[in-house]
Formats: structure tokens, sequence, C-alpha cells
DNA sequence: GTGGTCTAGACCACA
DNA sequence: GTGGTCTAGACCACA
């Protein structure tokens, strides 16, 4: 379900947050899906327990997934995370572009650029 | 000339490398400039001279300064690293634009975002 | 009659005794009313029999019920509960108000918050 | 410096953030005051230098302290802590009297311990 | 020396 | 079985 990079420089535990925070967002796992056990995960992924229950505690944290006591962690329902996704998602164009336009590329090639790129992967919306 | 920022989490010798970089890609350190010396911007930045080092050698190491045994470090010419850096530019705006795409945000939403932006900050170009 | 919140991060037997307790201090279930039995109310709240048992043992303990064995747990009448009860009560707001203090808010503004809520709360007493 | 309850059921690290939080929001720690290494407070409460990570990572997060990689972990700047602390004193002091109220307690004996309560610790404020 | 990450493995409360 | 805490100890980047 989920594949670490060793070549990656982040840490594994930021890693599997990034997964899960992706599989959530995209609706692949749906709310009050069971997350695999941290024990089972770990061993899945070779990974030490410690590792995952660092990662789940943050996925908890950021409203991610919720825990219940003796029974397992599950996908959280609906709290408003897309939104706050779609907000970063947009700031981080903001930013690129800011930056594009500091590093003197014109405003005419910027346009180009992205109306290509969305012509291109962005067709049926 | 440079400020640090101590609650930035990232490392000091990596802000150290952005700001000289951006000085240089913005053509405000011109070719040839001596460099403070490891030593003085030490001092003035009440940081380990280990961490200019760093800084420097890595800055060596990119192309963005050249250092003379003896003499100490200067601002190396124009070779290409503005067209790289462009580059890298337009390549984190692809990434952020298909993220957004990703997460579900339809192409006119990215267009009227980045035209937006386009026009605010893009003005004179 | 009990409804559990999943994600409340309070262990789910403890939810359950809270809820007891407050049914009972309150007079909503009166002295030698039967309590639902173990097996039914895990049924009913799709839980563990378990955590159940967990629950009445500790209401047993302090007091609230009283066990018949082979014919189930009824609420126990009325024994001084309620004054210990009172005096939980004024105890965390002795509590609370110290905090207030050491944090640095006068006694002024203590005795008008409290009395703001006293008022529109505490009217009909 | 801190002193550890080892018969208190919480969590060691939950400890640690409690003193730390405290001795910040009283003023007692400055800002900008260097915080104990991991290690050597590690070694001074005979606690894992995990657990004392933990503690720091969470006051970190909650902006009570910054650290500089390389350097340590240092006491936050006033960042408005002060005021959502007391906040937060507000609402437990609300809680504990509809809590009292709930309990059948009357507005006017609520009052009269307040007062009292007010008159002896409240003193000079 | 400083914090950050990770492994290996134990013990606990809870269900 | 499930997550949560903790110890003992290693290794790393950074300063």
């Amino acid at each position: 379900m989920i594949v670490l990079d060793y070549k990656d420089s982040r840490p594994i535990y930021e890693q599997i947050i990034e997964k899960f925070r992706l599989l959530i967002l995209k609706g692949i796992l749906t709310p009050d899906t069971q997350m695999p056990s941290v024990r089972s995960l770990a061993m899945e992924l070779s990974v030490n327990p410690n590792t995952i229950q660092k990662a789940y505690t943050e996925l908890e944290r950021n409203g991610y997934i919720y825990v219940v006591k003796g029974r397992g962690a599950f996908v959280a329902g609906d709290t408003g995370l897309m939104d706050e996704h779609r907000r970063e998602c947009m700031a981080q164009i903001s930013e690129a572009i800011n930056q594009a336009l500091e590093a003197g590329i014109s405003a005419h090639d910027i346009l180009a650029h992205t109306n290509g790129l969305l012509e291109k992967n962005g067709g049926s919306k």
C-alpha cells in the first residue's frame, strides 16, 4: 500500500505521513477506514514500530486520522482539511510564480508555460 | 548585508547560501566582487566559522563564487547560472500546478489565480 | 440511553462511568432501578463486554451501583454521594481560580466573570 | 530546576512539558534563555534522552521554545501564549461552575465560595 | 556539544 | 490485538 524511498533524504516518518496525507486527501482512503495497525505496518515496511507510531501521532494531531484506544486508528471524516490543502496548493503556486518574476522571467513566458501545462494535464476539469 | 533568522528551521549554512545565491542572481553582487572573509562574516553574524566555511564551499561547488588561496573568495562571472536558476523556477511552477490539479482544483481556477497574480506583480515585464 | 464519542480521547469505560455517574447524581436513574445487563449494553454500544464489565465494577466500587449475583446491577440508594460530588465540584472551582490567579488574572476580572456566568446560568436557584 | 513526581500517573514527558510551560508563562524563564540540553536534562532527571526530546518537540510545536540546530533550545519570545493561557483558565472556571450548578449547588453558595477564595488568595490584585 | 531520527525491545492500559 | 510510553543506545547533520 505504501512504498518507502530510502534514497529520499526526508526522514522515514515524514514520508509515511506524506503518503497517507495524500491517500486521504485524494479520497483513496475514505473516512472511518481502519488504518493498518502500528505493528503490522512496521513489519510490512521493515521499520521500527516507534517510527510508525510517530507518523500516526502526527497524522492524528493534524486531524487526518483518529485513534480509538485498544481498537486502532481510523481515517477521519471530512473536516475542511481538503480546503486547507487546496489553499496551500494555491499559495505554493503564488510563491513559485513570484520567484520566477524575481528571477527576471517575463509574465508572458510564465503564462505561456502555465497555459501549456494546464492544457496538457488539466483536461477534464 | 545578511540577516539570519534563528527561528527559521533551515540550517544556518543553508540560509547563508540562499541569501548569497539571490544577491548574485539578482546582480546585486557583481562578478569579481570580493566576498566577506569567512572570519569577518562569522563575527558579523555571531556564527561559528565552520558554518560560513561550509556555505562558501557549497557556493563554490555550485559555481556562484571562486576562491583564490590566500586572497579570498570572489563572485563568479556569469556562467549560465541565471539560465539554470530560471529553469528551476519554471520547474517549481510546474510542480506546484500539478499538485493543485491532483488536489482537484480546476484548470480554470488555477488560470484565474495565475492571471491575477501576474497582472498584479508582473507589470513592467 | 448512552452515546459514546469515539473521537473522545478518554477510554470508553471511563466515558461510560461518567455518563452513569451523572445520570445517577442528577436523579434520572433512581435508587434500585435495574442497570442494563453487561451483555445488552455491550451489544447496544457495539463495545466489548469486558469494557462494560470494567465500568460496572468501578461504579460498584465507588458506591453508585450494587450488584446482586445472578440478578444484575442496580442503582444504589442515596449514600452521601451527592455531597461528595458537590465537594468535588467546589474543589474544582477552587483549583481553577487559583490557577487563574497564578496566571496573573486579577481577582476583579475573575469575580466579574463568575458573576456574569451565575446570572446567566444560575437563575432559578 | 525541575522535579518529577513518579506517583503522578501522567507520562513523564507530559509532566516535563507542563513544568516548563508554567515556568515560561510565569516569566521565571525569560525569552531567549537557553533551555538545558536534551542530554543534560536527561541525566539530571535520570530519564531517557528520547523522553526529553519528545517534551522539547512538543514545547516547540506549541510555541514555547524555539530550536537552533547545533546550538540548543531557547525560550520563545512573547507570542500571545500568555493571553491564550488566560483564556484557558477562564474557560476552566466556567466549566467548573457550570458543573457545580448542574450538581444542584446554588449560585449563592458558589459566589460565597469564590469570594472567600479571592479574598484569601487574590489580595494584591 | 546540540538536537533529530531510528532500531530493538519492554511494559502498560484498553478492548 | 491495539496504541502509548519508555529505556538503552546508535548514528547523523549542524555549529
